[in-house]
DNA sequence: CACTTGTCTTGAGTAATTCAAAACACCGGC
DNA sequence: GCCGGTGTTTTGAATTACTCAAGACAAGTG
Protein backbone atom coordinates (compact mmCIF):
# COMPACT_ATOMS: atom_id res chain seq x y z
CA UNK A 1 0.00 0.00 0.00
CA UNK A 2 2.87 2.33 0.73
CA UNK A 3 4.05 1.56 -2.77
CA UNK A 4 0.66 2.65 -4.14
CA UNK A 5 0.85 6.01 -2.43
CA UNK A 6 4.41 6.28 -3.66
CA UNK A 7 3.13 5.82 -7.20
CA UNK A 8 0.42 8.43 -6.69
CA UNK A 9 3.06 11.01 -5.90
CA UNK A 10 5.41 10.07 -8.72
CA UNK A 11 2.62 10.11 -11.27
CA UNK A 12 1.72 13.61 -10.14
CA UNK A 13 5.31 14.64 -10.77
CA UNK A 14 6.07 15.18 -7.09
CA UNK A 15 8.99 14.08 -4.99
CA UNK A 16 8.25 11.24 -2.62
CA UNK A 17 8.87 12.23 0.98
CA UNK A 18 7.90 10.77 4.32
CA UNK A 19 5.53 13.62 5.29
CA UNK A 20 3.72 13.32 1.97
CA UNK A 21 3.24 9.59 2.31
CA UNK A 22 2.08 10.05 5.87
CA UNK A 23 -0.46 12.71 4.90
CA UNK A 24 -1.80 10.57 2.06
CA UNK A 25 -2.06 7.55 4.37
CA UNK A 26 -3.84 9.66 7.00
CA UNK A 27 -6.35 10.96 4.48
CA UNK A 28 -7.20 7.42 3.39
CA UNK A 29 -8.27 6.69 6.96
CA UNK A 30 -10.05 10.00 7.43
CA UNK A 31 -11.58 11.43 4.28
CA UNK A 32 -12.73 15.07 4.69
CA UNK A 33 -10.21 15.62 7.47
CA UNK A 34 -8.86 19.08 8.17
CA UNK A 35 -5.23 20.16 8.36
CA UNK A 36 -5.23 19.90 12.11
CA UNK A 37 -6.69 16.39 12.19
CA UNK A 38 -4.19 15.24 9.61
CA UNK A 39 -1.38 16.85 11.55
CA UNK A 40 -2.45 14.83 14.58
CA UNK A 41 -2.57 11.60 12.60
CA UNK A 42 0.76 12.23 10.90
CA UNK A 43 2.45 12.96 14.21
CA UNK A 44 1.68 9.46 15.44
CA UNK A 45 3.82 7.94 12.72
CA UNK A 46 6.26 10.76 12.09
CA UNK A 47 6.66 12.68 15.33
CA UNK A 48 9.07 15.26 13.98
CA UNK A 49 6.66 16.62 11.38
CA UNK A 50 5.68 20.27 11.66
CA UNK A 51 2.23 21.71 11.08
CA UNK A 52 3.67 23.88 8.34
CA UNK A 53 4.91 20.77 6.58
CA UNK A 54 1.35 19.44 6.58
CA UNK A 55 0.08 22.72 5.14
CA UNK A 56 2.83 22.57 2.54
CA UNK A 57 2.01 18.99 1.59
CA UNK A 58 -1.70 19.73 1.36
CA UNK A 59 -1.02 22.77 -0.79
CA UNK A 60 1.29 20.85 -3.12
CA UNK A 61 -1.06 17.88 -3.46
CA UNK A 62 -4.03 20.15 -4.08
CA UNK A 63 -2.17 22.09 -6.77
CA UNK A 64 -1.06 18.81 -8.35
CA UNK A 65 -4.67 17.62 -8.46
CA UNK A 66 -4.14 14.70 -6.09
CA UNK A 67 -6.34 16.21 -3.42
CA UNK A 68 -9.40 18.42 -3.48
CA UNK A 69 -9.84 21.13 -0.92
CA UNK A 70 -13.33 21.86 0.35
CA UNK A 71 -14.19 24.73 2.61
CA UNK A 72 -17.67 24.56 4.12
CA UNK A 73 -18.85 27.80 5.72
CA UNK A 74 -17.93 28.02 9.39
CA UNK A 75 -15.48 25.16 9.24
CA UNK A 76 -11.73 24.94 8.58
CA UNK A 77 -10.67 23.62 5.18
CA UNK A 78 -10.95 19.89 4.58
CA UNK A 79 -9.27 17.65 2.05
CA UNK A 80 -10.32 14.57 0.12
CA UNK A 81 -8.82 12.04 -2.30
CA UNK A 82 -11.86 11.79 -4.60
CA UNK A 83 -11.02 14.12 -7.44
CA UNK A 84 -12.11 14.35 -11.05
CA UNK A 85 -15.60 13.00 -10.56
CA UNK A 86 -18.73 15.03 -10.09
CA UNK A 87 -19.74 14.66 -6.50
CA UNK A 88 -20.83 17.08 -3.84
CA UNK A 89 -21.05 17.23 -0.06
CA UNK A 90 -23.50 17.23 2.77
CA UNK A 91 -22.40 18.97 5.94
CA UNK A 92 -23.93 18.55 9.37
CA UNK A 93 -25.13 21.93 10.65
CA UNK A 94 -24.49 20.82 14.22
CA UNK A 95 -21.17 19.01 14.30
CA UNK A 96 -19.68 19.81 10.89
CA UNK A 97 -19.36 16.19 9.76
CA UNK A 98 -19.03 15.83 5.99
CA UNK A 99 -20.22 13.06 3.67
CA UNK A 100 -20.10 12.60 -0.09
CA UNK A 101 -23.23 12.92 -2.20
CA UNK A 102 -23.48 12.07 -5.87
CA UNK A 103 -25.34 14.73 -7.82
CA UNK A 104 -28.87 13.70 -8.76
CA UNK A 105 -28.58 15.19 -12.18
CA UNK A 106 -25.24 13.81 -13.27
CA UNK A 107 -23.40 17.03 -13.80
CA UNK A 108 -24.78 19.02 -16.71
CA UNK A 109 -27.86 20.85 -15.41
CA UNK A 110 -26.23 22.43 -12.40
CA UNK A 111 -23.54 23.86 -14.64
CA UNK A 112 -26.03 25.87 -16.65
CA UNK A 113 -27.53 28.68 -14.60
CA UNK A 114 -30.06 30.81 -16.43
CA UNK A 115 -28.57 34.28 -16.10
CA UNK A 116 -24.97 34.77 -15.12
CA UNK A 117 -24.74 38.58 -15.06
CA UNK A 118 -21.93 38.46 -17.61
CA UNK A 119 -19.88 35.95 -15.66
CA UNK A 120 -18.26 32.98 -17.42
CA UNK A 121 -19.11 29.82 -15.51
CA UNK A 122 -16.23 27.43 -14.90
CA UNK A 123 -17.65 25.06 -12.32
CA UNK A 124 -20.46 24.51 -9.89
CA UNK A 125 -20.29 23.37 -6.33
CA UNK A 126 -23.23 22.11 -4.32
CA UNK A 127 -23.28 21.91 -0.55
CA UNK A 128 -26.19 20.28 1.22
CA UNK A 129 -26.80 21.21 4.83
CA UNK A 130 -28.51 18.92 7.27
CA UNK A 131 -28.12 16.68 10.28
CA UNK A 132 -25.84 13.67 10.46
CA UNK A 133 -27.30 10.47 11.95
CA UNK A 134 -25.50 11.09 15.24
CA UNK A 135 -26.85 14.63 15.67
CA UNK A 136 -30.35 13.52 14.63
CA UNK A 137 -30.30 11.04 17.51
CA UNK A 138 -28.92 13.66 19.89
CA UNK A 139 -31.60 16.17 18.83
CA UNK A 140 -34.34 13.60 19.39
CA UNK A 141 -33.23 12.59 22.87
CA UNK A 142 -32.82 16.26 23.76
CA UNK A 143 -36.33 17.02 22.51
CA UNK A 144 -37.60 14.10 24.59
CA UNK A 145 -35.84 15.42 27.68
CA UNK A 146 -37.21 18.92 27.06
CA UNK A 147 -40.77 17.67 26.71
CA UNK A 148 -40.33 15.64 29.91
CA UNK A 149 -39.35 18.84 31.71
CA UNK A 150 -42.27 20.60 30.12
CA UNK A 151 -44.64 17.89 31.33
CA UNK A 152 -43.32 18.18 34.83
CA UNK A 153 -43.65 21.97 34.85
CA UNK A 154 -47.14 22.06 33.39
CA UNK A 155 -48.40 19.43 35.82
CA UNK A 156 -47.60 21.58 38.88
CA UNK B 1 -36.22 55.35 3.35
CA UNK B 2 -34.77 55.52 6.84
CA UNK B 3 -38.28 54.81 8.08
CA UNK B 4 -38.36 51.67 5.93
CA UNK B 5 -35.19 50.33 7.46
CA UNK B 6 -36.55 51.27 10.84
CA UNK B 7 -39.61 49.13 10.12
CA UNK B 8 -37.44 46.23 9.00
CA UNK B 9 -35.77 46.17 12.37
CA UNK B 10 -38.95 46.54 14.41
CA UNK B 11 -40.66 43.79 12.47
CA UNK B 12 -37.76 41.51 13.21
CA UNK B 13 -38.22 42.25 16.90
CA UNK B 14 -34.96 44.15 17.18
CA UNK B 15 -34.18 47.46 18.80
CA UNK B 16 -33.59 50.31 16.41
CA UNK B 17 -30.14 51.79 16.80
CA UNK B 18 -27.97 54.05 14.69
CA UNK B 19 -25.34 51.39 13.89
CA UNK B 20 -28.03 48.96 12.76
CA UNK B 21 -29.66 51.50 10.46
CA UNK B 22 -26.26 52.45 9.08
CA UNK B 23 -25.32 48.82 8.38
CA UNK B 24 -28.65 48.18 6.67
CA UNK B 25 -28.27 51.33 4.58
CA UNK B 26 -24.72 50.35 3.63
CA UNK B 27 -25.80 46.88 2.55
CA UNK B 28 -28.47 48.37 0.27
CA UNK B 29 -25.71 50.17 -1.59
CA UNK B 30 -23.33 47.25 -1.62
CA UNK B 31 -24.97 43.84 -1.70
CA UNK B 32 -22.56 40.98 -0.96
CA UNK B 33 -20.29 43.28 1.01
CA UNK B 34 -18.07 41.91 3.75
CA UNK B 35 -17.85 43.07 7.35
CA UNK B 36 -14.84 45.21 6.59
CA UNK B 37 -16.43 46.95 3.60
CA UNK B 38 -19.54 47.65 5.62
CA UNK B 39 -17.45 48.95 8.49
CA UNK B 40 -15.82 51.39 6.08
CA UNK B 41 -19.18 52.54 4.72
CA UNK B 42 -20.72 52.88 8.17
CA UNK B 43 -17.79 54.94 9.41
CA UNK B 44 -18.50 57.63 6.83
CA UNK B 45 -21.87 58.33 8.39
CA UNK B 46 -21.24 57.28 11.96
CA UNK B 47 -17.57 57.81 12.69
CA UNK B 48 -17.67 56.53 16.25
CA UNK B 49 -18.79 53.04 15.28
CA UNK B 50 -16.52 50.17 16.18
CA UNK B 51 -15.78 47.16 14.03
CA UNK B 52 -17.14 44.93 16.77
CA UNK B 53 -20.42 46.79 16.63
CA UNK B 54 -20.64 45.93 12.93
CA UNK B 55 -19.95 42.28 13.70
CA UNK B 56 -22.58 42.43 16.42
CA UNK B 57 -25.15 44.00 14.12
CA UNK B 58 -24.44 41.50 11.35
CA UNK B 59 -24.74 38.63 13.78
CA UNK B 60 -28.01 39.90 15.21
CA UNK B 61 -29.54 40.61 11.80
CA UNK B 62 -28.45 37.23 10.47
CA UNK B 63 -29.95 35.43 13.46
CA UNK B 64 -33.15 37.43 13.07
CA UNK B 65 -33.39 36.41 9.41
CA UNK B 66 -33.00 39.92 8.02
CA UNK B 67 -29.65 39.16 6.44
CA UNK B 68 -28.11 36.08 4.90
CA UNK B 69 -24.48 35.30 5.44
CA UNK B 70 -22.56 33.71 2.59
CA UNK B 71 -19.04 32.47 2.90
CA UNK B 72 -17.37 31.60 -0.39
CA UNK B 73 -14.17 29.56 -0.03
CA UNK B 74 -11.10 31.76 0.25
CA UNK B 75 -13.05 34.92 0.93
CA UNK B 76 -14.24 36.65 4.09
CA UNK B 77 -17.93 36.33 4.93
CA UNK B 78 -20.37 38.46 2.96
CA UNK B 79 -23.90 39.54 3.72
CA UNK B 80 -27.00 40.16 1.64
CA UNK B 81 -30.55 41.41 2.07
CA UNK B 82 -32.18 38.89 -0.29
CA UNK B 83 -33.48 36.23 2.05
CA UNK B 84 -36.23 33.67 1.77
CA UNK B 85 -36.04 33.14 -1.96
CA UNK B 86 -34.15 30.41 -3.72
CA UNK B 87 -31.18 32.00 -5.35
CA UNK B 88 -27.54 31.13 -5.51
CA UNK B 89 -24.24 32.84 -6.22
CA UNK B 90 -21.51 33.05 -8.76
CA UNK B 91 -18.10 34.02 -7.50
CA UNK B 92 -15.20 35.30 -9.58
CA UNK B 93 -12.20 33.00 -9.12
CA UNK B 94 -9.85 35.92 -9.72
CA UNK B 95 -11.21 38.90 -7.82
CA UNK B 96 -13.86 37.35 -5.58
CA UNK B 97 -16.74 39.45 -6.92
CA UNK B 98 -20.15 37.92 -6.19
CA UNK B 99 -23.37 38.07 -8.20
CA UNK B 100 -26.80 36.53 -7.70
CA UNK B 101 -27.96 33.65 -9.87
CA UNK B 102 -31.46 32.24 -9.91
CA UNK B 103 -31.50 28.47 -9.87
CA UNK B 104 -32.31 26.94 -13.26
CA UNK B 105 -34.48 24.30 -11.70
CA UNK B 106 -36.59 26.41 -9.42
CA UNK B 107 -35.65 24.89 -6.13
CA UNK B 108 -36.93 21.35 -5.80
CA UNK B 109 -34.47 19.13 -7.69
CA UNK B 110 -31.33 20.37 -6.01
CA UNK B 111 -32.88 19.65 -2.64
CA UNK B 112 -33.21 15.95 -3.39
CA UNK B 113 -29.83 14.26 -3.58
CA UNK B 114 -29.96 10.55 -4.36
CA UNK B 115 -28.15 9.07 -1.37
CA UNK B 116 -27.56 11.07 1.76
CA UNK B 117 -25.63 8.58 3.89
CA UNK B 118 -28.21 8.83 6.63
CA UNK B 119 -28.13 12.61 6.77
CA UNK B 120 -31.35 14.64 6.90
CA UNK B 121 -31.21 17.33 4.24
CA UNK B 122 -32.30 20.80 5.37
CA UNK B 123 -31.11 23.01 2.52
CA UNK B 124 -28.92 23.13 -0.53
CA UNK B 125 -26.49 25.80 -1.53
CA UNK B 126 -25.01 26.19 -4.98
CA UNK B 127 -21.91 28.21 -5.70
CA UNK B 128 -20.85 28.77 -9.28
CA UNK B 129 -17.24 29.66 -9.94
CA UNK B 130 -16.13 31.64 -12.95
CA UNK B 131 -14.80 34.94 -14.22
CA UNK B 132 -16.54 38.27 -13.80
CA UNK B 133 -16.75 40.53 -16.89
CA UNK B 134 -13.89 42.69 -15.60
CA UNK B 135 -11.52 39.77 -15.07
CA UNK B 136 -12.48 38.24 -18.42
CA UNK B 137 -11.36 41.46 -20.08
CA UNK B 138 -8.18 41.57 -17.99
CA UNK B 139 -7.39 37.93 -18.84
CA UNK B 140 -7.87 38.62 -22.55
CA UNK B 141 -5.64 41.67 -22.68
CA UNK B 142 -3.03 39.80 -20.66
CA UNK B 143 -3.19 36.88 -23.07
CA UNK B 144 -2.79 39.34 -25.93
CA UNK B 145 0.26 40.90 -24.26
CA UNK B 146 1.76 37.47 -23.62
CA UNK B 147 1.31 36.39 -27.22
CA UNK B 148 2.88 39.67 -28.35
CA UNK B 149 5.91 38.88 -26.20
CA UNK B 150 5.93 35.38 -27.60
CA UNK B 151 5.87 36.74 -31.15
CA UNK B 152 8.80 38.99 -30.41
CA UNK B 153 10.81 36.17 -28.85
CA UNK B 154 10.10 33.64 -31.54
CA UNK B 155 10.96 36.10 -34.30
CA UNK B 156 14.55 36.53 -33.02
C1' DC C 1 28.44 9.84 -5.31
C1' DA C 2 27.87 14.75 -5.89
C1' DC C 3 24.84 18.29 -7.38
C1' DT C 4 20.68 20.62 -8.11
C1' DT C 5 16.20 21.47 -7.00
C1' DG C 6 12.65 21.35 -4.29
C1' DT C 7 10.98 20.21 0.60
C1' DC C 8 10.90 20.64 5.54
C1' DT C 9 11.86 23.01 10.00
C1' DT C 10 11.85 26.90 12.77
C1' DG C 11 10.10 31.17 13.91
C1' DA C 12 7.34 34.96 13.16
C1' DG C 13 3.31 37.32 11.27
C1' DT C 14 -1.44 38.18 9.43
C1' DA C 15 -6.54 38.43 8.62
C1' DA C 16 -11.04 37.55 10.14
C1' DT C 17 -13.53 36.77 13.79
C1' DT C 18 -14.88 36.03 18.69
C1' DC C 19 -14.96 36.82 23.79
C1' DA C 20 -15.64 39.69 28.05
C1' DA C 21 -16.71 43.52 30.91
C1' DA C 22 -18.21 47.95 31.62
C1' DA C 23 -20.52 52.16 29.68
C1' DC C 24 -24.42 53.39 27.32
C1' DA C 25 -29.02 53.77 24.77
C1' DC C 26 -33.59 52.07 23.35
C1' DC C 27 -38.30 51.84 24.52
C1' DG C 28 -42.35 50.16 27.40
C1' DG C 29 -44.53 51.72 31.37
C1' DC C 30 -45.62 55.29 34.74
C1' DG D 1 -41.62 63.41 29.48
C1' DC D 2 -38.80 60.63 32.64
C1' DC D 3 -37.17 55.96 34.63
C1' DG D 4 -35.68 51.59 34.75
C1' DG D 5 -34.67 47.07 32.78
C1' DT D 6 -32.82 44.83 28.99
C1' DG D 7 -30.18 44.56 25.31
C1' DT D 8 -26.43 47.08 22.52
C1' DT D 9 -22.07 49.19 21.83
C1' DT D 10 -17.36 50.32 23.10
C1' DT D 11 -12.89 49.10 24.44
C1' DG D 12 -9.40 45.88 24.72
C1' DA D 13 -7.66 41.45 24.29
C1' DA D 14 -7.55 36.72 22.56
C1' DT D 15 -8.18 32.97 19.25
C1' DT D 16 -8.21 30.27 15.07
C1' DA D 17 -6.61 29.01 10.65
C1' DC D 18 -3.42 29.98 7.80
C1' DT D 19 0.71 32.25 5.29
C1' DC D 20 5.49 34.03 4.71
C1' DA D 21 10.60 33.78 4.91
C1' DA D 22 15.18 31.89 5.56
C1' DG D 23 18.16 28.41 6.30
C1' DA D 24 18.92 23.24 6.93
C1' DC D 25 18.14 19.17 4.63
C1' DA D 26 16.87 15.35 1.42
C1' DA D 27 15.08 13.31 -3.15
C1' DG D 28 16.29 12.14 -7.52
C1' DT D 29 19.18 13.01 -11.83
C1' DG D 30 23.33 12.00 -14.23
Amino acid sequence: MITQLHAVLREAGLKVTAPRLAVLAAIENAPHAGADDLFGAVRLELPGTSLQAVYGVLGALTTAGVLRRIEPAGSPARYERRVGDNHHHIVCTTCGAVADVDCVHGDAPCLAPSATNGFTVQSAEITFWGLCPKCQAAAQSEAAAASAVHDRLSST
